[in-house]
DNA sequence: CTTACTCGATAGTTTCACTATCTATATTGG
DNA sequence: CCAATATAGATAGTGAAACTATCGAGTAAG
């Protein structure tokens, strides 16, 4: 297949399946001659999860690492995740009070040197943004992330396939990066439904014409 | 208080400052001349409520939505909500197949007109990019969102503040917003805590020296 | 009255993700 | 075999976004 098939295929213009090979997420065609390479089926699937990765957000930068991942994973499950999360984190700039990221942590059931500090850096810095804007977290609805957070991740990683390396390398890695849209885009409906529910928005009964 | 006594104060550049006013999302100071005004401590909050929302990802654009909807709120605190999350949805572009995403909002408890179609819109669109990369979500994981995320959203709409309408739009607007990246966060610690329970990695255990 | 500060307008900067152009080479149809 | 088309790789240009800097004219304070 030459680039402009690929192209083709794929919906990807030329010029920018071309910025993607000088980027290094997507690795060279077989060469045939000095300007000459052929592309395969690897070529489309890749460039569907580089085109799925930047569409939800994330940089070019950081789907380099993302795939970097996906193709040298480490050999235990557990690094494996660290690095899909280290992917996607930037390098934290500023100090931060990672005390209150730590308590937070602790009723996860985190334990010292369970994870990379950038993981924990992220609540920080996450936690200082809202407390910055003077927002407050009630008791209650903090339990209930923490609570909803742990069933959620206990149920991804039950599921990592074990079969075979490559689908749980693909699962873990696409897994903790693509299904953030989603969590966020279910969490405002979940949010309009139960407000629906609290406050009876009379709309919400089916109008009759 | 004066521009650069604000600066000072927020710790925000006079030259940003004067951007923000700009792209109204700061108000006027009062004037006292042609060329000079003063500004007060709801500045200085605004302020830090701008910083928190584009620190948390949002854009200018979305910023002034967000802060258009806590000016000038609804009446009711459905509609609120509704407006909340309209601020930081883009507008739809390309068709989208909804009745997936229709499929999980009736798993929520959600009923045809119960929200705007941009809310079930974000689910499409999420939907289309895992789907797009080649990735199946297991149907148990599935359930654990979508129980997850009914879990937090009745938290975090029964909390809402009853006693002062300000409160309870600042909560509905800012909570809806400023929350996401703390879940996220707090869902990478959850997959780490989950990972390390499961695959028993080593480097969990307290390292004696 | 001079020095510093301010407003408002305008223009410049940086980063990011492409997008376009150009040259030398290669392939392909007639 | 040769002209039309395509390709690799290099380089430069584009447009959006979020600032940042400069300028001229008008205060304000010591």
């Amino acid at each position: 297949m030459r680039i402009s098939e690929l192209s083709a295929e794929s919906g990807v213009p030329v010029a920018t399946i071309k910025y993607y090979l000088r980027e290094d997420l997507l690795p060279e065609g077989a060469r045939t001659s000095a300007t000459q390479a052929t592309y395969g089926e690897p070529h489309i699937e890749r460039l569907r999860v580089i085109r799925a990765l930047i569409e939800a957000g994330v940089s070019v930068a950081e789907t380099r690492r993302v795939l970097a991942a996906l193709d040298d994973p480490p050999t235990s499950p557990h690094d494996l995740l660290g690095a899909a999360h280290a992917a996607v984190l930037p390098a934290t700039g500023e100090a931060l009070d990672t005390a209150a990221a730590e308590a937070l942590a602790v009723r996860l059931g985190w334990q010292p040197g369970m994870c990379d500090d950038q993981i924990l850096a992220g609540v920080a810095r996450a936690l200082q943004g809202v407390q910055r804007a003077g927002f407050e977290i009630p008791d209650a609805v903090m339990s209930a992330y923490l609570e909803s957070v742990r069933t959620l991740a206990r149920a991804e990683i039950a599921n990592v396939p074990t079969d075979s390396p490559e689908a749980a390398v693909r699962y873990v890695v696409l897994g903790s990066v693509l299904i953030e849209p989603l969590l966020l885009a279910l969490r405002r409906v979940a949010e309009q439904v139960a407000s629906a529910e609290r406050f009876g928005d009379p709309a919400a009964a089916d109008p009759e014409p």
